[in-house]
DNA sequence: CACATTTATGACCAGTCGGTAATAAATAAT
DNA sequence: ATTATTTATTACCGACTGGTCATAAATGTG
């Protein structure tokens, strides 16, 4: 009900601000992953006291999972106004390309693939968001994809949903072989290097 | 000196094969994680104690990096003898790739990319191993790549050390997305559609 | 003011963590 | 048989784990 942050409730009011709790969890998870991060690491990553992370945001699990949603959320509207800049669609799919590159090189990888890597096959609720957020950015690909096809400016022929699973893939692939690359130069012309085989 | 199981040393004789354990060990840390795998886990995979563990091996994280050497020199000779079957590069390239694929899917992911992941941006000694491992693996895709360019099975006019690169990312991407799929048929293609597309 | 309600803090819990050391057992050399 | 040497087993360690709970503090309400 109270979309601003505006609290008329009674009792003793909140001294932090739950979105940069959250920033500062998603932070912790993202670069240390979820057995690597200890609630001591939490509480001194957000200033809190592991009780006040229980009550507002639940156990480490739960917490976790409302990170990695935020971080799904933030990651994906920071990323997604690229791909409406111009009035082509393979314009407009290379600046979203090289948004996400740009991205995956600053934070040193992805959270979700970490979290992939980590937890999908152990963790059936993490499975399900990455699912999810899987499925959407498949379409969304998809789409300006078979548009790109349609107007000519992408040739080869395969199908759309076909070569945006390459590009997921590629991108994963990317978010994982970040980490271990120093000089990031040769690895950013990857996915460039794949746009530019379908023209 | 014993290039054999023949010990004629002194002592009370080990009751386990060390290749044995290393392959129990390897099991376990592949699919659990550094963190997510516990000594006492590592005890009951391999029947030992570990008292014996750390006399035999050193401590966890000595015992890790034995494993995951095990591990890389295990899955390259596996698969690297799929690229000597025919004469023709490109017919190499795409046994070799479908292979790696196939091992991919069956193994539920690849250790070397999970241990990338997971460690190799807080593990100098593991980035280290992974380094040189990827350096050795990109060589051998780049000459293949190389001879089939030469001999026109590939005609897209690309330096073949990029092809490699993408070939080297998009098959990490494999190994994580892989994680994520009940249904690995949609992501066994995409290799295929990435070689297709420099045909 | 007293009261209900919510949050913040710190003490506390049992269980597990990685790692060590003392001891028992099994072998070869003497 | 005794000894030296290596391995196997067990007990043990302090530190830390995720999680709970009692209490104090801060607010709105009556």
């Amino acid at each position: 009900m109270n979309s601003t942050n505006q609290q008329k409730s009674v009792g003793r009011p909140r001294e932090f601000e739950e979105y940069r709790v959250l920033d500062a969890v998603m932070n912790t998870f993202w670069n240390q992953g979820y057995e690597g991060t200890s609630l001591k690491d939490l509480c001194s990553a957000t200033g809190l006291h592991k009780g006040s992370l229980y009550q507002a945001f639940g156990d480490k699990h739960q917490l976790f999972l409302k990170s990695l949603k935020y971080y799904m959320e933030q990651s994906f509207k920071e990323v997604a106004a690229s791909a409406y800049l111009h009035d082509s669609p393979m314009a407009n799919l290379r600046s979203l390309i090289n948004e996400i590159t740009t991205k995956c090189i600053e934070g040193e990888g992805c959270m979700v693939v970490n979290s992939l890597v980590e937890m999908a096959p152990h963790d059936q609720e993490v499975k399900q968001m990455i699912d999810q957020s899987y499925a959407m950015k498949q379409r969304f690909l998809t789409d300006l994809i078979d548009r790109a096809q349609r107007g000519g400016e992408i040739t080869i022929k395969q199908e759309p949903d076909r070569l945006a699973a390459v590009l997921m893939v590629t991108l994963a692939g990317l978010a994982a072989t970040v980490k271990g690359f120093s000089n990031t130069d040769h690895i950013s012309y990857v996915l460039e290097d794949v746009l530019s085989s379908w023209a």
